[in-house]
Parts: C-alpha cells; sequence; structure tokens
DNA sequence: ACCATTATTGCAAGTCTCTTGCAAGTAATA
DNA sequence: TATTACTTGCAAGAGACTTGCAATAATGGT
C-alpha cells in the first residue's frame, strides 16, 4: 500500500508518517486530476480535514523531495501543480484554456531531443517541462 | 525598422507609441536573453531612463496582445521572460540551473506530435510550453 | 501651433502564491 | 510514559503581478 512505501521514505530522511501527509497523499491517491496547493487546502476542508494552507505546502514540498510527487509548472497559470509518481511513467499534460481539464498525455518525445541538444548546445540536460493547451471536446 | 512595424500595430488598435514603449522596445531588441519584468525595470533604469515597474508589466502585455512578444514561463522560475517575436521562428530554451543563463534551441520537434495528441485526445491543440533545464559548460 | 480628446503613466494599494519564524502540539523511541 | 525533535498552525513576510485613480502626454482636428 502506498502509505506503507511512503512511510519508508520518510522515516529514512528522519521524517514521520502524521495525520495531515495522510490525508493529502490520500487526495492525491484517488484524484485523477494534478491538483493545486488551493485545491488540496479546499478539498480536505470539504472532507473535515482540519489542516493549514501553510501545511500544504510543506506536505507537497516533502513528498517532491522524496520523489514521490512531480510538480507541475501549466502554461500561464500562475501557481504549481501537483500529482503522485508513485507507479506512473513520465508523461506531460494538456489542459483546456476554457474550462482548465487536464488530461495525461502518456508520452513523452524528447528522449532523442535531449541528446541533440546536448552535442548542440555542450549542456547536460537535466529536467524539461512539456505542457500542452488547447480546446477540449466540450469547449470547442 | 522595428519601432515602425510596432507603431502600426499600437495605432490599428487605438494605441499609442510612447517613450516608454520605445525604451522597453529598444531594450528587447538590442539584449539576445529573454527577460523579467523586473530586469527590464532595473536595465532601464541603469541606462537613466525613467519608468515605473507597473509600466513595464503594461508595455510587455500590451506587446504580448499585439503578438510581437513571446511570454515564457521558465522551469520553476516562478516569474515570467519576454522576448521578441518579431522576424524570429518560433523556438524554445535551455536554461542553467547554476547560473541562469539562458540558450535558445532553434528547433521545435512537436509538429507530428501536436497531430497525435489532437487524434488522441480529442484536444484542438493551441500552445504548448517547452523548457529544459539543465549544467551549462561553465557550470559542469 | 494649439486645443480637445483620450490613451498612458506613476503612485499607492491590493491580490495571489508561496515562504518563514516561532510557540504549541504530536509522532517515534526507549 | 517520558523524552526528543519533527510538525503544525498562526501570523507575518516576500515576490510577482494587477487595479484604481488623478496627473500627464500623445493624437487628430482646427
Amino acid at each position: 500500500m502506498l502509505e506503507t512505501i511512503i512511510s519508508q521514505g520518510l522515516k529514512a530522511t528522519g521524517r514521520r508518517m502524521t495525520r495531515t501527509r495522510k490525508a493529502v497523499l490520500s487526495l492525491l491517491e484517488r484524484t485523477h486530476e494534478p491538483l493545486s496547493a488551493s485545491e488540496i487546502f479546499a478539498q480536505l476542508q470539504e472532507d473535515q480535514v482540519t489542516i493549514d494552507l501553510v501545511t500544504v505546502y510543506r506536505t507537497v514540498n516533502v513528498l517532491k523531495d522524496l520523489g514521490l510527487v512531480a510538480q507541475l509548472d501549466l502554461h500561464h497559470e500562475g501557481q504549481s501543480r501537483y500529482e503522485l509518481k508513485e507507479g506512473r511513467k513520465h508523461h506531460h499534460h494538456i489542459r483546456c484554456q476554457v474550462c482548465g481539464k487536464i488530461v495525461d498525455l502518456l508520452l513523452c518525445p524528447l528522449k532523442k531531443l535531449t541528446k541533440l541538444i546536448e552535442e548542440r548546445t555542450k549542456f547536460v540536460v537535466g529536467d524539461h517541462i512539456l505542457e500542452f493547451t488547447g480546446f477540449c471536446p466540450q469547449c470547442q
């Protein structure tokens, strides 16, 4: 179970599994869109979980440090979104610029490109962001 | 000359060419890295141009509305950068995560991918962001 | 060249996302 | 159950960006 796996990661870095971390994890686990900190906060409020927005930020940052959560910066959104990486391949997203719906793109076309970039620029390529916007079927 | 071209775009939308717009344009024209609003502000201060940071934001937004400037959201930078589009092909960037240096990548591998995404998701794909981070030759 | 019109600017203040300091609360270990 | 030190919540702060409004300045007509 996810909570057990993550408990170990926390312990290994001198951290603890807490009520609030469980709540954030369980929300991310059952949600199928990447969530912003304020959305996590609002949803947990609705679920009667007592948590501060600051704690949400601290929690997603811990999970990111552990490599368990990906932080996404979508196109001009002005806020980050978070999704569980556990058991999922690296992938990208498309977001509807009308209704905000986000859909996973289960592909990444950049492996070959990375080599080409390293040759041309002499950079060592680390990470990349690739995010699309457009109009979803309902909003066209 | 760029200023003439842009004057026409401004006029066509009921706007005016002003001292501050000229200053921002001329800075973007002679700078070869995408600049953030605060960098534009700081550089113009140094150049003895009197301008407010608010005006910088308003100016880059006007230029963006006219389609003359691209707004870039680089990886987890927490601020946007702006560069002139005039006379340049669509392209992407790589940014050194140590020194912040930004280099243009004069390519975009996403034309074919766009079609594939439209088929799979039924979205109409609009724009995309693709930005790399890594280590530049000096910082490796 | 001057005036009237109206876009633009600068300043102050506000919004939003995210971070930090610190005292109080709580998980982990003996 | 007591000790230790990690976590939390609250208040306050930082940074990017926006908005309201009166003063300023660019345009177009005379």
